[in-house]
DNA sequence: CGACCTGTTGATTCTGCTCAATCAACGTGG
DNA sequence: CCACGTTGATTGAGCAGAATCAACAGGTCG
């Protein structure tokens, strides 16, 4: 097992059983053992070689794009469960880093094997995950947006009234496609409007969730 | 073959010869005969059943989600010797229609059937395109998001200089997230600046590309 | 204890939206 | 053939939402 230097786990590690189309590529791909990632590691960079997966034992994970000028744009965030590092090419078009630490299973494909159909439904699923993101940035507020963030972050913890922002504010503007300052902006008119509640700086109470359903619209 | 009503082509259908992948896709799945589709036709609906796929032979058309309260993102356009209709689930979550007239193919799985290198290949590109718009939409101005749409365009076609805009203004809009005004707008701008020349409506010279390119970044 | 980093808050600016008028292209019916 | 209505595109004026610039607070680490 490799363990990277200042390792350091900002959340209780949290293991989760996966789905079936998961489970099953587990056992179709031979997975490492667990690599230990500190909070900000790289776990591959652009230009990378791409052709394996990687499984989320626990932590969190941002996948980032650039512009030429070097305005970042989070294109997703993964999460215990999660298989990420898909790519079309033979290189990364994108980078992988782990916000806070990680527990990852990197999954090697068979040479010459034919993909199985859950490699196809995981790829799938990320594709409809994409989609949905996009109606994010092309077409709700920045109100809606962070609100949207909120309930897919509760959904996928699997507790509707409790969120653990993992991540720093930068990392959710740029993942809205927003300004940090309108973010933490933000959080404070649903503060003030009894919609949420901020326990810390990183643990949020959905003290309306309906209410918030309703703003993504 | 099957004739929709009113059926008007706008460009000149340009038969195009498909990839190595596609055309391993073609032949493995059987393709029907091709459809012809008017203007503005739908091609699938919302909460239809998924499964099949569509090959365009000529044409262009435009994939579309909603918000709840009706406000349109374009999640894409495809165009001749392109493959869509990708769902993760059992019902589309998006809809497909013609923006000129279309012609397409309907490729159905066989029943059954492990997916093929191929098919998984086409589900990444579609990914990869997806998560370089989420930087368009998350991080380009209005002015980048235009050009990026020109030059893209332009590359697809095959011709670094000169540009049909298949679709309206709206639709150009509702892809890049912005309001068809906007649109109209720049369009002008980049006209004043000498970097394009509006031929007709839909049909534009590139008379920068590398200053368009500049600009996108 | 001081430096640094993240986050919050305020003041101001500006990009792109909204609302509105006008225009051009096209189709229809008198 | 021309008047009229319709639709998409262009252009203008004013406004609003989010960005930018800036100051400051709180927590953490050396």
């Amino acid at each position: 097992m490799h363990i990277q230097p200042t390792f350091r786990v900002a959340a209780a590690p949290t293991p989760l059983q996966p789905h079936a189309e998961t489970s099953a590529l587990l056992s179709a791909m031979h997975p490492a053992a667990i690599t230990l990632y500190a909070a900000e590691a790289t776990i591959y960079n652009l230009g990378d070689a791409a052709g394996a997966l990687y499984f989320i034992e626990f932590g969190t994970v941002r996948i980032c794009r650039l512009t030429a000028d070097g305005r970042r744009q989070i294109v997703a965030f993964h999460v215990a469960g999660d298989v990420f590092g898909f790519e079309a090419g033979s290189e990364h078009e994108s980078y992988a880093e782990s916000v806070e630490g990680a527990g990852i299973r990197v999954l090697r494909p068979s040479l010459g094997q034919e993909p199985t159909s859950s490699l196809l439904l995981l790829a799938l699923k990320s594709l409809s995950r994409t989609q949905n993101h996009l109606i994010v940035l092309g077409r709700l507020t920045a109100n809606e947006r962070v609100a949207s963030l909120l309930l897919d972050l509760a959904e996928r913890q699997g507790d509707d009234r409790r969120v653990h922002l993992a991540m720093p504010r930068n990392d959710i503007a740029d993942y809205l496609g927003l300004t940090f300052e309108t973010v933490s902006r933000i959080l404070r008119i649903f503060k003030d409007q009894g919609l949420i509640r901020l326990r810390s700086i990183s643990h949020i109470d959905l003290l309306n969730p309906d209410a918030l359903a309703e703003l993504c619209q």
